[in-house]
DNA sequence: CGTGTGGGTATTGTATACAAAACGCGCTCG
DNA sequence: CGAGCGCGTTTTGTATACAATACCCACACG
């Protein structure tokens, strides 16, 4: 992507994740030129992404305003997210070259650097871990599987929680890495997919934790504008 | 969306689908924008849609060029499509309405009278199908899972194959809609699951047959640009 | 009071002009 | 002969002005 649209897609994505506005505001397209420096032109196309990934979503006439997620769309996510996943996890692990597992364990040797550092580099894991399932999705070689796991994977993540891991929770998922190597190693479709399942619903029992029990009713159906 | 930007978003895949352009043929905004009356501004906006369907790619340097699905690209949607739509029989079995069990059988009853008219009124029965599956995607109750699923419906199906079903190929969906029906009646999400598993993976095997033996080798990988 | 209607303001949508980048082609120089 | 360079042309990217639409508030009318 062009350099004012990408500058202008990742300031608007850290302006809305900073915090700097709450979810359910309103955002103007030149209010973010302002922000980002760039025209509204740029602009538009960022945000466009920006609602494809759900972060913005825009009301039924066209008003631009920040995505407020509940707790059932987030476990929605998740679900959908193992799914897609597993099904990358089973094709990686019978079309994964040799030089490509090498790859992955050096990955996740440097995720558990990450995590054995005192105190754990958070940000460090976070992207060895993107790395790592990243190239577990390129490995499965459907350009399709990818393009729907983009719009799932960044996002939950990204939703504050990074910092509410704990160092056995780190571990965890760095042991998870391993066994997964293992299942690619031994070319194991079934238990590549098994492992990645389990991983993938205990990061959402993780999150679940951090976040706060379930909400009662209130599962918010449609389109999620302003209060 | 808005006026210019949809008008153009239908011509464009129009011009695309009808074929007046071959596989691979690169496609200029200004073409595009002569094409459908627009200027390019909201052309880029249609633009960017079909490439999120993947009607149309991008070579590395941002030249368009109309895209060129190999037969294991259209499994590998078939099969993704697969994935989600099962879940969202699953979810739907849990969450549909007595009344809308009782649409769901009244969209089937078009598909039938389509389906048993003589001639089979194709076109009939396409539309009355797709929105069959529609109501069932919306009663999932899953924005996510919408979004995603939009991405793969319509594609494969439009692709020149709709008039190669034969007649009984039309009656077992009919008979495959009506189970599914009658498992949403019973509120009984595994069978609604696998209903919906078999009947999309018959639509499959439906499609290979008519589209030609499988490939030998030669999976193309990475971007589909031109030849 | 409540409802709806008007018009000024805010916001998004489109056209167009210009800037930047990529392509193609002929040329030079090893 | 072939690889690399320069430069005019084509194509995409960005800014900006203007058009269309939605919003908001005040006021009239039932």
């Amino acid at each position: 992507m062009s350099r004012a649209s990408e500058r202008a897609y990742a300031a608007i994505r850290a302006h809305v994740l900073g915090g700097s506005v709450a979810a359910g505001d309103q955002l103007t397209e030149d209010q973010l030129a302002q922000i980002t420096g760039v025209s509204r032109t740029p602009v538009r196309e960022a945000v466009r992404r920006l609602e494809d990934e759900l972060l913005l979503v825009r009301s039924d006439t066209n008003r631009l305003f920040v995505a407020d997620w509940s707790r059932d769309d987030i476990e929605e996510m998740f679900v959908l997210r193992q799914m897609l996943e597993c099904h990358a996890a089973e094709r990686a692990a019978k079309r994964l070259s040799r030089e490509q597992i090498a790859a992955l364990e050096a990955l996740n040797r440097e995720l558990t650097a990450a995590v054995e550092q005192s105190p754990p580099d958070v940000a460090r894991f976070l992207e060895a871990n993107r790395a790592f399932h990243e190239a577990i999705i390129d490995a499965a070689h459907s350009p399709r599987l990818r393009q729907l796991l983009a719009r799932l994977v960044e996002a939950p993540v990204v939703l504050r929680t990074a910092r509410t891991y704990s160092q056995d929770d780190l571990r965890q998922s760095a042991r998870d890495h391993d066994e997964l190597v293992a299942a690619f190693a031994a070319r194991d479709a079934d238990w590549a997919r098994a492992v990645m399942g389990s991983h993938l619903r205990r990061a959402f029992h993780t999150f679940a934790r951090a976040v706060g029990p379930k909400t009662e009713g209130a599962a918010n159906d449609r389109d999620g504008a302003e209060p």
